[in-house]
DNA sequence: CTCCCCCTTGAAATTGATTTCACTCGATTG
DNA sequence: CAATCGAGTGAAATCAATTTCAAGGGGGAG
């Protein structure tokens, strides 16, 4: 059996709440002090964590909720949030989703059981519809992906800013048949979506926009459907890494080289973005930057329930490269 | 102030320990088991898993350390693993120890404040020595890097082996000068080092090896620095898909071609591997199989406590592209 | 008709820590 | 010099569940 904090005490010639003291920063004698670290050291003692939470009645736990952690933003993401919460000496439970809103219901329930201090959430659309008009008991700050204005704080970046900008990089360099591709269960998506019409149409050009679901195969299949008809697009943008990714895995397939048969650009910069053919032209998002205000976020609002509903909103940079070169 | 056991229990008109036993699987009637759960939806009941953990002395939980989660083959082994716990209903909790002995070891005493039931741990070197002299009072079971025979179980891939056939390939291919990057934190570097030693002697060749920090900043100095000096290299390979990385970024800055001016391979097929350059040459690893075989290790281990240690030894497969093509 | 057994059920003990409360003892203050 | 204060300590209550144990009740067997 391991040692209990009774085990301890006893070692040690004290109570089990001096060791708990000792343990918890409370006023001991430096003599006792002493006394009890050596019988630690000698039991091996580690404290239960699941009875010091109960009993103290806090997880220091936050939550996070990512659709999938294979896709290199919420990878980033996830790295940036636990680096703060380790600087905060909290611990964090990673869960994905996979776009699917049960397991999100699931998982929800599961923070619940978990007693976490608060939630970071990149919810589905679906899930963000319902969020609004729930209250789970601890703080939710949804990241990346928003709903409808409600009763929780985020962090976001100007998606239809990021997106307008890239259609106007497009049509400086000459493009003019510019092929939109966006997932399809993202706030994120439909927002990029927006700033993709509204550049087209500032511009006097015909919007082609395609949803699908987000991942580099779905994206592929689009593609060479895309590219099999009759006239073939100037350009395509793509509203996640993923789908970027399967653009690109289409157009090497069909061997069209980037930017003189086709140019592409998307959203994420990777570490291998600029290796991919000429370099890929992307939009940057600040990510250890939003991970690092969702949770001072959560800090703020742990101290001050009542404070309102706060929405911080971040910018993206185009980074131009050669898949969107000027072939003029 | 949320609703407790108690709280439902008196809704329903039951003791609390009615309540636990529809919360799990325990023997009550129909009709009770119905005004329960009627009244667990009333109340919005979660059961604190924190005291259920204490009471019942399991935690459901397995621990998964790694070096770096935005590693992609610590990405895909920690799905893999989750899908797996998921599956038999368990939680994970992962940490990051980026290749940090004392990181490492704080999160060894996590698990053990955490009381998980088993721990899968890809150990640094250092880690690793220690580690066949502990007892954690959990079984664990070492995943892609080992340490000298030791009390645990463990899943690797012949790394000797993959790396002969990196190297016999690039000979097949015509190159005779051929420059070797290994980590210098992992188990696994020095068997792949071993195994390029091996296969560099057998073809009568001289071995010029380099140990380096496992990430692409110090690939990247290290090949920029060897490419600097007065005569080139045939071929490049690289222990890791971070430190491959690493090398095509050097290249690319000094505007060399693959596999033109130089052969390149490595470990890892990432998604993206194909997509730079002319596709690159790497030694694909069954990462999702090695999460699987390593939780299935676990479990019989927590069937059998006694059984001898096992080490299950998985293979790498070549996949052949442009940037180790041959140039006669 | 009685006995026994099994199925349900609730009361109370239990899990391992923290926290409260009361008490002691030495030092400071009016 | 007495009163007060505060630091240090231990006993006992507490957190919210599960588990044990004893008992009630219905049904079947003898």
């Amino acid at each position: 059996m391991v040692a209990g904090i009774k085990d301890v005490a006893q070692k040690a010639g004290v109570s089990a709440a001096t060791v708990s003291r000792v343990l918890g920063k409370g006023p001991v004698s430096q003599e006792l002090r002493d006394r009890v670290e050596a019988a630690i050291r000698a039991t091996g003692y580690r404290p239960n964590l699941s009875a010091r939470r109960l009993r103290s009645q806090h997880s220091q736990t936050i939550g996070l909720i990512v659709s999938d952690i294979r896709n290199p933003f919420f990878t980033a993401l996830s790295r940036s949030v636990e680096d703060e919460a380790y600087r905060a000496e909290m611990r964090v439970i990673l869960c994905n989703t996979d776009e699917n809103p049960e397991r999100e219901a699931m998982y929800l329930r599961l923070m619940q059981e978990e007693r976490i201090t608060g939630l970071i959430y990149a919810p589905t659309r679906v899930a963000a519809e319902r969020l609004s008009r729930t209250d789970f008991g601890f703080p939710v700050v949804l990241v990346d992906r928003t709903g409808p204005v409600g009763r929780h704080d985020s962090v976001v970046i100007d998606n239809l800013q990021a997106s307008m900008s890239l259609v106007e990089h497009l049509v400086a360099t000459g493009r003019r048949r510019i092929v939109g591709l966006f997932g399809n269960t993202s706030s994120t998506a439909i927002e990029r979506h927006a700033g993709y019409l509204a550049a087209m149409s500032q511009n006097g050009l015909t919007p082609e926009a395609v949803f699908v679901s987000p991942n580099a195969e779905a994206a592929t299949v689009e593609i060479t459907r895309m590219l099999g008809e009759a006239s073939r697009p100037d350009a395509i943008i793509a509203s996640n890494g993923l789908i970027l990714l399967g653009i690109v895995k289409a157009l090497k397939a069909l061997h069209l080289e980037m930017p003189d048969d086709i140019a592409v650009a998307g959203f994420d910069n990777e570490s291998w973005s600029e290796l991919i053919g000429p370099g890929l032209t992307v939009i940057e998002q600040p990510i250890s930057e939003i991970g690092r205000t969702a949770m001072s976020l959560l800090f703020d609002r742990l101290k001050a329930p009542g404070l309102a509903p706060r929405k911080v909103m971040l910018s993206g940079s185009l980074v131009e490269r050669g898949s969107t070169a000027s072939t003029a």
